[in-house]
DNA sequence: AGTTGTATGTTGGTATACCATCAGTCCATA
DNA sequence: TATGGACTGATGGTATACCAACATACAACT
């Protein structure tokens, strides 16, 4: 049975190559394959992905524009280095962008968007009971995406995204991380909660708790690693 | 007379033909040269750049990663069209960024820094008589970039920036907008005033304002040019 | 006249070729 | 032995070649 939708478009992504390299190729990054600082010589990864020049430098021209890559000139790509100093940044800037989107969200969210929020989470808890790290990534993205999107916040969620891709290494640490199983998903919770009441003070309030958190315990993983 | 620094270096920036292509592309379209939804064909970009494809579709990869071009595939890449909806968004993401950077340089700032600013304004308020607005860019530029650097917060200045290059058109014409002759150095100067007066919620204050006031008359602009 | 098939040109996607630079090695010479 | 220079391999920077997809125009057929 040829399942026939309302419409018969056929819009197949026609996944150009480059799209898909850039998506390999960073998650390679953040999946801490490549480690930062560790050189990207382009021909032996044009051997690892089976593309050519052209598609490997393309991508890791948009990599680099995203911060993931950084390239010296005659020196070639390498994968960027993350320090206490940056992370940091970005946990405050991730604080401002998503308290105010939380905000915004609790202010319009109707039933549709709450029913959505409790979806990814309950999706979220079942990810961390089973410990399977890319469900609760994947639980977690969708959660944000809602309340960026259903607050009208696409820009701020697309600038959210591209931190958090510079961050993603840390992340993955923290979601790990023994205590942030109690209180990660807490958070998160109540910050449902407070969407769901439509209370915009006590969404932000909640986000910050998250983001102060998170951002300590990447603090201390950060430094004890080194 | 060949003069000759303390250290011998030689660190000439080797310059390479991508990124000054980035630089041509970029100025083009933020000045507008390029229209928001023209095409960019790149075998023409490479006739008036003079450089190759490889050149060309590097930077603009480059470029569509910074959100100033969008490419569908099999149909090429596109100037990035502005709306209200999105330049409002960028307008608030400023707000929140740049209030929190102006308040975190009033917390620090020391003699050096003021001196610094005074001097940007001082060049903005030249600027601005002498009405050449490469300069008013220029001296405004300069202006953010000390608040932001001495607060210690450059990813946030690099996401801002990027964002501004997105509604430069914008920036452009407000800046050519005659009430905010007065009303805009009149803004930065009070932004100037409370950091120097190391007072944090003050300098957050004059920042939202002036925010405020820029989106707004951008908004006018919008709407009335379509 | 309308419709359909086909030829053609434009454009982006991909692959490959060539060159300059840099680092390392090894040999010749003082 | 130490120094300098030539050779070589690796790598990134740049240019070009080829192909598939799409749009347009025109011709042919009903």
């Amino acid at each position: 049975m040829n399942d026939t939708p309302d419409d018969l478009r056929i819009d197949q992504p026609p996944a150009t190559l480059r799209a898909m390299t850039v998506e390999r190729l960073r998650g390679a990054i953040i999946s801490g394959r490549f480690r930062g600082g560790e050189r990207l010589v382009e021909r032996t990864l044009c051997d690892q992905l089976g593309v050519s020049r052209s598609v490997v430098r393309e991508a890791i021209r948009f990599l680099e524009a995203e911060g993931l890559v950084e390239t010296q000139a005659r020196s070639g790509p390498v994968v960027a280095k993350l320090d206490w100093a940056r992370a940091h940044q970005i946990y405050e800037i991730r604080r401002l962008l998503e308290a105010e989107a939380a905000s915004a969200c609790a202010r319009v969210a109707d039933a549709r968007i709450k029913e959505d929020l409790r979806q990814a989470l309950a999706d979220l808890e079942v990810a961390f009971e089973e410990a399977t790290p890319i469900r609760v990534y994947e639980a977690t993205t969708r959660f944000y995406e809602t309340i960026f999107l259903s607050a009208g916040q696409d820009i701020s969620w697309e600038v959210v995204q591209r931190l958090n891709s510079r961050i993603s290494r840390l992340r993955a640490l923290t979601l790990a991380t023994k205590d942030r199983h109690t209180s990660g998903p807490a958070h998160m919770a109540s910050i449902c909660q407070a969407i769901c009441e439509n209370d915009p003070a006590a969404a932000a309030l909640a986000v910050r708790e998250h983001l102060t958190e998170a951002s300590e315990i990447a603090r201390r993983l950060l430094e004890a690693e080194e």
